[in-house]
DNA sequence: GTCTATATACTGATAGAC
DNA sequence: GTCTATCAGTATATAGAC
């Protein structure tokens, strides 16, 4: 919408979710973002009304697609190939633009957004999404299975430590390895 | 060693445990911990000398633990029997007493104790884990495994939804899954 | 749209009496 | 071993000038 100047808004989100992100949500003060773009800490509250908006405003967009993908999900049939698809489609979304930058901050900062509606709000998502790959098999294996599941996609950033990989490399090993759980759902 | 009035030190370190673990390390205040405790914050200064040291002081049983099991790890054969054995002793201790408390602590604080001293040997410790769930085998595909393994053990805790169901029985999913994702591992 | 100035409250930590 | 009193620092947030 109306941007100003120059995207201060945009400048402002992509300082905090990087210190956030980095040192954790408690522990970066608005202090610190503002002097790092060499503003204000009002000029913060321009924009933002709160420190949690601040977080809010960058997950409002992830939050949509992932009820895009589980609303595709739960019209499919419970199927492997529907899991298979699903979490391709799940990688795809965190391997791509902006989003994993916003799911590494989810990573490293669980326990403070249990306090955060935004927070409540992924988790929510995500036990959904572990809900749909595991359809049809509600054993507690199966579900174990499923939240490995995507716990490969989001962990394949740091547990693969191989200095010249590709994204695309570690999205396929992530894939393959998510596979091969996904194929003991069910059976 | 001295318990004076009654077990004071060990009462901080319950309550402390739980509220770090619940709201996060850094939004929970020694004020809060006193006022929990019916004491005053003056009194916590007593016996630990400062708020991370609260933290040192409960994470070093464990640190020890894991490196008796990296030890033994490192000299058994680099096999799947050596693989299986090593996360059957680590679900063991996850299971058994006081000790998942702190994991579940250490997973839900992962970027606060980034900075903390006792979190680097943590984090040290887990990687070494790892290397040792995967020794003889340095695909990326084997690390991202040897990683998942890990948290089959730790996940099983809260991704596993069902009412009546044991801690034997979770620790017994935990390593059927393990299993599965161990068996590929250097084949 | 960004600023200065300020309000208010809480933080971790220390000194020293009892 | 626990207290009172207090420190200096920082936090989020607001009011109002420019």
């Amino acid at each position: 919408m109306s941007e100003g100047t120059g995207g201060t808004r945009q400048r402002i989100q992509a300082v905090a979710l990087e210190l956030f992100t980095e040192q954790g949500y408690e522990k970066t003060s608005l202090r610190e973002i503002a002097e790092r773009l060499n503003v204000t800490k009002a000029a913060l509250y321009y924009h933002f009304k709160s420190k949690d908006e601040i977080v809010t405003s960058f997950v409002d967009d992830r939050l949509r697609r992932m009820d895009e993908l589980i609303a595709w999900a739960a019209e499919q049939p419970a199927t492997l190939e529907t899991r298979r698809a699903l979490i391709g489609r799940y990688a795809d979304a965190m391997f791509a633009g902006e989003l994993p930058k916003v799911m590494r901050f989810f990573e490293q900062n669980q326990t403070v957004l249990k306090s955060l509606v935004a927070g409540q709000q992924m988790r929510d998502r995500m036990m959904r999404l572990a809900g749909e790959l595991c359809r049809g098999d509600d054993s507690p294996a199966a579900q174990l299975r499923a939240a490995l599941t995507l716990f490969a996609v989001h962990s394949s950033w740091f547990a693969v430590r191989a200095p010249d990989i590709s994204d695309d490399e570690r999205k396929k090993i992530a894939l393959e390895v998510a596979d091969e759980l996904l194929a003991k759902i069910g059976s």
